[in-house]
RNA sequence: GCGCCCGUAGCUCAACAGGAUAGAGCACCGGCCUUCUAAGCCGACGGUUGCAGGUUCGAAUCCUGCCGGGCGCGCCA
């Protein structure tokens, strides 16, 4: 329907232009609204205003020279000037009507559209480090990603979804190490377990594991594995230098097989579970990349050997830098440390490159927001290896806030108490979590209400969407007992005698899917979606109060039935595309 | 100190690439159940869009400066 009123808008300016009523020189963007208010019509264009400018003429003016030359159309029944110069098409019923049986030809299909044309666009979300469990503030992360690359989808782009697990790298040696520890202290060394540890029970569970699986084959004497390591810092010693000094003990004392049977059991162990969680909350990928495989395949070197040969690389201090600062970034940062190993910059340099080697037209990273200081140096070190940093877009997920009983959630990743994705899904459900998380734009810091996620009350967006479907469905369940039946075709044909105020309005909002969905997607905004389907709800549900739907007048209670399945369906798509779920019965 | 994000009704948030009278939901107040689920509907109340300038036909939206909040500024990831 926009789309044909573009075209008019089109065809008139460019006859305007063809007789030299308007510059010919200038290729406005022409702009069509839903309009706020009914009495400005259905759509609205600013293109007069626009074009006031460089045409150098009044925007009312330009307003009816364009009116006077727009191509008559079947659905529009009449074209206004209004205000200071804006273009208000009226659009007849019959358009509206059109929209039902749109939708229930096309079923779950409706919304979906080919504007993306196909191309490819990779999304990479959540990538938590696979040193605990997943907790909260990943989950939106998680919902928020698997959102975007669905509606990315249904508008045409094909959206591949990936997971960077980051299976090398310091913080998963200080696992393995961690792991280690838990494991002695089983087999019943007696040993202190370091500040710069990770606490969580999780670490324990993994320990026993590993002594189920390998007895004392791993075990060595708690003094040869502490003896001459750098004291820790409650011992008044510095607790990166404890615990680095460990990792280098165990590494020794394991020799490498056995070193990697307490790092992998660590790193096993915690992706499963992660993989478990995310499957559970319906977000699913088409790829694990594994950050240890550039490193085995040589590509973090290959991409260190470019920057060297971009000529923005140097030696400080024995340390490897990249000159990020050519490009924008605040200072310049280590890729190779003076002990020799690449650093996490290194691995995400190579990451990177690979991704946009791969063919993407768009790579999207979805980061929490602490990490935004981090954007600046991977666009500089694209831009130096000769790639489109504009290619790469990082979408920055704000925190959430929990709260319960009106109170401030307390979290500290620092002892291991945090609330874990899972926990939260098990207190509010799936549905409630992946909406919630969804709910506001993802730069907006956003409070979680963990009472009202778990209400079942009207006030529960999530809730009242569902009752609109499960209602209905509970519609179409009354048919039988009633002993009426469904004519969806006689449905079809007597939709013109669809003309109540609610049912126009619900039909004009029905109509409205398939653009939520496109802005929705293309401004990685979800929000859009939830916003949408609360509206469409609510136009039901104020239907459903002021009038029957199983009246006596067959023509009638058909019409109206096309016109409740054809919300349903609607509902249903929008609340498919969230991951939540469109209930039968509440 | 520097950088990024945010500031809209009492609370939580919208406002579609600057557009017409800034909208919803809670909360509060008043109505609606012998009728397809009241897990619902309707009405009323509520605003100097943090403050001050600027850009233009038009600013919550763009620019500048303040004020307030969050985050970041490692040879961690």
């Amino acid at each position: 329907m926009k789309e044909q009123l573009v075209q008019l808008l089109t065809d008139a300016v460019a006859a305007l232009q063809a007789d030299g009523t308007l510059p010919a020189d200038i290729t406005p963007e022409i702009m069509i609204e839903r309009t706020r208010d009914r009495a400005h019509g259905d759509f609205a264009s600013n293109l007069a205003l626009m074009l006031a400018k460089p045409a150098r003429r009044k925007p009312r003016d330009i307003a009816e020279q364009i009116v006077a030359r727009l191509a008559a159309d079947d659905a529009v029944v009449k074209v206004e000037i209004a205000g200071p110069g804006f273009i208000n098409f009226f659009l007849g019923n019959a358009a509206w009507h059109a929209v039902v049986d749109d939708i229930l030809v096309a079923g779950e299909h409706y919304g979906l559209s080919q504007h993306g044309e196909g191309r490819r666009i990779q999304v990479e979300f959540v990538s938590a480090n696979p040193t605990g469990p997943l907790h909260v503030g990943h989950g939106r992360g998680a919902a928020y990603g698997a959102a975007v690359a669905d509606l990315l989808s249904a508008i045409g782009y094909d959206v591949h979804r990936e997971y960077y697990v980051n299976d090398a790298g310091r913080q998963m040696d200080i696992l393995a190490a961690s792991v280690y520890l838990r494991y002695l202290d089983l087999c019943g060394e007696t040993v202190t377990f370091p500040a710069n540890g990770y606490q969580g029970d999780y670490v324990w569970d993994i320990g026993a594991t590993l002594h189920r699986e390998h007895g004392d084959a791993l075990r060595h004497p708690a003094d040869a594995v502490f003896r001459d390591v750098p004291a820790d810092e409650p011992a008044g010693g510095d607790k990166e230098a404890h615990i680095d000094g460990l990792i280098q003990r165990i590494r020794g004392l394991l020799g490498d097989a056995h070193y990697r049977s307490a790092f992998d059991a660590g790193l096993n162990a915690i992706l499963g579970n992660i993989r478990q969680d995310l499957k559970e909350f319906g977000v699913e990928y088409d790829e694990w990349f594994s950050e240890r495989s550039l490193s085995d395949n040589h590509a973090v070197e290959a991409a260190i050997e470019r920057l060297k040969q971009s000529g923005h690389v140097y030696e400080k201090n024995g340390a490897l830098w990249f000159k990020s600062t050519d490009y924008g970034d605040e200072k310049d940062r280590v890729i190779v440390r003076d002990n020799g190993q690449t650093t996490y910059f290194a691995s995400d340099i190579a990451y990177h490159a690979n991704k946009l080697e791969r063919g993407y037209d768009r790579v999207i990273d979805v980061w929490g927001a602490d990490h935004h200081g981090y954007v600046p140096r991977v666009k500089a070190a694209l831009t130096a290896l000769g790639d489109d940093p504009e290619r790469l877009d990082v979408l920055l997920v704000q925190f959430a806030v929990l709260y319960r009983g009106g109170e401030k959630v307390q979290m500290s990743t620092r002892s291991g108490e945090f609330v874990t994705l899972r926990e939260l899904r098990h207190e509010v459900g799936n549905d409630a979590a992946r909406f919630f998380y969804v709910m506001r734009k993802c730069e907006q810091h956003m409070d979680f209400d963990l009472d009202l996620a778990r209400s079942q009350s009207n006030d529960n967006p999530v809730y009242y969407i569902q009752y609109a479907h499960a209602r209905v469905r509970s519609v179409f369940r009354q048919l039988a007992e009633k002993s009426y039946s469904w004519d969806r075709a006689a449905g079809s044909a007597g939709l013109s005698g669809l003309t109540e105020d609610h049912e126009l309005a619900l039909m004009i909002n029905l109509s409205r899917y398939p653009e939520i969905l496109e802005t929705a997607a293309i401004n990685h905004e979800p929000h859009q979606l939830t916003h949408y389907l609360r509206e469409l709800a609510n136009d039901f549900h104020t239907y459903y109060n002021a009038h029957t739907f199983l009246v006596e007048d067959a023509t009638v209670r058909d019409a109206r039935l096309n016109l409740i399945e054809a919300t349903r369906q609607v509902i249903a798509n929008g609340l498919g595309l969230l991951g939540v779920s469109a209930p039968d019965t509440m």
